[in-house]
DNA sequence: GGTCAAGTGTAGATTGATCTACATCCAACG
DNA sequence: CGTTGGATGTAGATCAATCTACACTTGACC
């Protein structure tokens, strides 16, 4: 019981607890989740036995019979920001829930099952999961055991709620914009969809499949390119085709992080920032940056993360069939089009215009 | 046992591959940790009936006797990018290794004591730490019960272990930079610490308590501008500070998230550039960024959370004295504080120019 | 005084894994 | 033929909580 280094002490457990109240460990237990069938008196001797031993139940043994109080959140990566404001989102949404977030990265790993799997294995109430690429035969039969919201991807599930945004929608608004600033050239820099991009119900095959649509409908000539989701790949990629003979006027990219990505390669090859309009989608925080300034569309991430948690909640207690949430892009002009932009309209880093 | 929504299925347990198997329990349990005394006629069973049913251990029923194989990382808040560098970091050291990490994000609360508290009632093995305000004695207290290292803060500390940066040689090395040019009032904006700062060995108060000297000894006088760690607040105190009568002719920012608030500053209240140089610490991925090209230290965020997790690792396993181990920062000057700088001659967006 | 119900508290099973201690088997050897 | 010992498998306790079922107390009411 000394503090040697390395020998560590046990924790106490509920029954210490009850034992220095004169009470069974049944009577703590009770008054810790605020059950029925509790004197006042009997409260009070459990309350301050807790405090004197500094008493927390131990959620691992809590979970074998009950609820663990957590909820897991699969995330591909932390690089790029527009996760972390999902996070932010849900996390702000869970205060004062009793409940707690646990994240994990999927990382490397495109599919996310492991992370999904390790999450699962913990016991959470429920999960959260942005996972472009996991089978959704996979999740149903995931969402057998566990409670599932699929943050992103337009499912069709049956037994899991999915969280999206109107890519559709977004897209067209983002093309409007450029097709009424008089672009024709409008290259599409999107992600490598791990399965079959013409059956592919995640966000970014949708933007794909919308501006292909979109383009052959105004009689333009699409132009595609691919990369990971990394902000190194897209750079590659937009260097790859900033250094063609013929250089698109504009570059609409599946996302902020590759569309940085692109300005800056625009940047380090000396181009006229004003020659190629750049765009991008999801409105992190840094696309209204003073220094960055990208057009994009907001898809509202925090709200996304928030409604989330509140499908999640309310399918833990109390069930129901799978609903389906739409947030409504909301397109946000910048310099990264329209250099001409006063910088003073935009100091606040989210968009003052909004058109669409 | 029928799948409709809201009853969910039972997880198949240890007995019931035990059963299917014709084995016991403890047999399965063997054949899963990989435990001494299994035929391999036996272990051919157990592990076709495993993948039969599909069976995962659950890691809170392991977690009452045995080891939770995973590890718990507590970061103050998501939105600052150089947590998540370290966080990236300790997940590749941990690939292969067996353990899975959890983030537990402690966002508003500052101390961050209730983050690590759920972490340590999860039964993580070990606990990551990045909590510049957190009591040492209270840490102290919570690594008797659970192997701590902490990230950041030059602790003293007698039952965990820290990871920490050379902020005195990192201010030196930027100050030594800013001096050479030729700046005499330089302003420093940090972080306002909880506690007092005159004690608190936080990084922050060890880069203000460093600049302090040095400017005291220079002969130059001190400029000091408080900001909470976020963005916004940082664009708030650059913009008071930039509104003044005399502004200063450099800004040395606490870490690289409050210095590019500050570049956001400059560029919305018109200022030339050219006349403010804004220095960073960190070196986050946005620093070497072509449209932000910001000066500052580079401390390996992906190398502290590395070496972070392999001490953790090494306590977790053996146990022994308290360990400390120190990062040499290295100065990465970019266009922020040398605007002549050729942009094609930073373009990866690591620095290839090192002094220091 | 007896019955009933509401209010309090406890005993003991339960959860799913690990771990210790032991039983059994089989081969080798004196 | 008995013994010994390594190899293999199992029984049952254990971890720390929850939860069900029930016992006991108390007061009200007939």
């Amino acid at each position: 019981m000394e503090s040697t280094v390395g020998t560590r002490k046990r924790r106490p457990s509920i029954s210490d607890v009850a034992v220095l109240a004169g009470v069974s460990p049944a009577a703590v237990s009770k008054v810790i989740r605020d059950a029925y069938g509790v004197s006042p008196a009997m409260r009070e001797r459990v309350q301050s036995a807790i405090t004197e031993l500094n008493y927390r139940p131990r959620i691992a043994a809590r979970s074998m019979r009950g609820s663990s109080f957590t909820l897991g959140f699969e995330i591909p990566h932390l690089g790029n920001e527009f996760f972390t404001q999902i996070v932010r989102g849900a996390t702000t949404q869970l205060e004062g829930s009793g409940y707690q977030l646990i994240i994990a990265p999927s990382l490397g790993d495109l599919s996310g099952e492991p992370a999904l799997e390790s999450l699962a294995d913990r016991q959470v109430d429920g999960i959260i999961a942005i996972s472009p690429d996991v089978a959704p035969e996979w999740l149903e039969r995931l969402a057998e055991y566990v409670p599932i919201v699929l943050l992103g991807r337009h499912d069709d599930p049956v037994a899991y709620d999915t969280v999206t945004n109107d890519d559709i929608a977004g897209t067209e608004a983002m093309l409007d914009h450029l097709i009424a600033l008089g672009h024709r050239d409008i290259a599409h820099l999107t992600i490598q969809a791990a399965t079959d991009p013409s059956l592919s119900r995640s966000p970014h095959s949708v933007r794909l499949r919308t501006y292909e649509k979109r383009m052959a409908k105004e009689g333009l000539e699409p132009r595609i390119v691919f990369s990971s989701p990394f902000e190194t790949d897209a750079r590659a990629a937009a260097r790859a085709l900033l250094r063609q003979s013929s250089v698109p006027t504009a570059i609409f990219a599946g996302n902020d992080t590759l569309a940085i990505g692109v300005l800056s390669v625009v940047a380090e090859l000396g181009l006229d920032p004003a020659a190629i309009a750049v765009a991008g989608y999801d409105d992190i925080d840094l696309a209204g940056h003073g220094l960055v300034s990208l057009t994009t569309i907001d898809q509202f991430g925090d709200e996304m993360g928030a409604a989330a948690v509140r499908l999640l909640l309310e399918r833990i207690r109390s069930g129901g069939p799978s609903r389906r949430h739409v947030i409504d892009p909301v397109l946000r002009v910048r310099r990264s089009t329209v250099p001409t932009l006063d910088p003073h309209l935009v100091p606040q880093g989210h968009g003052t215009f909004s058109e669409g």
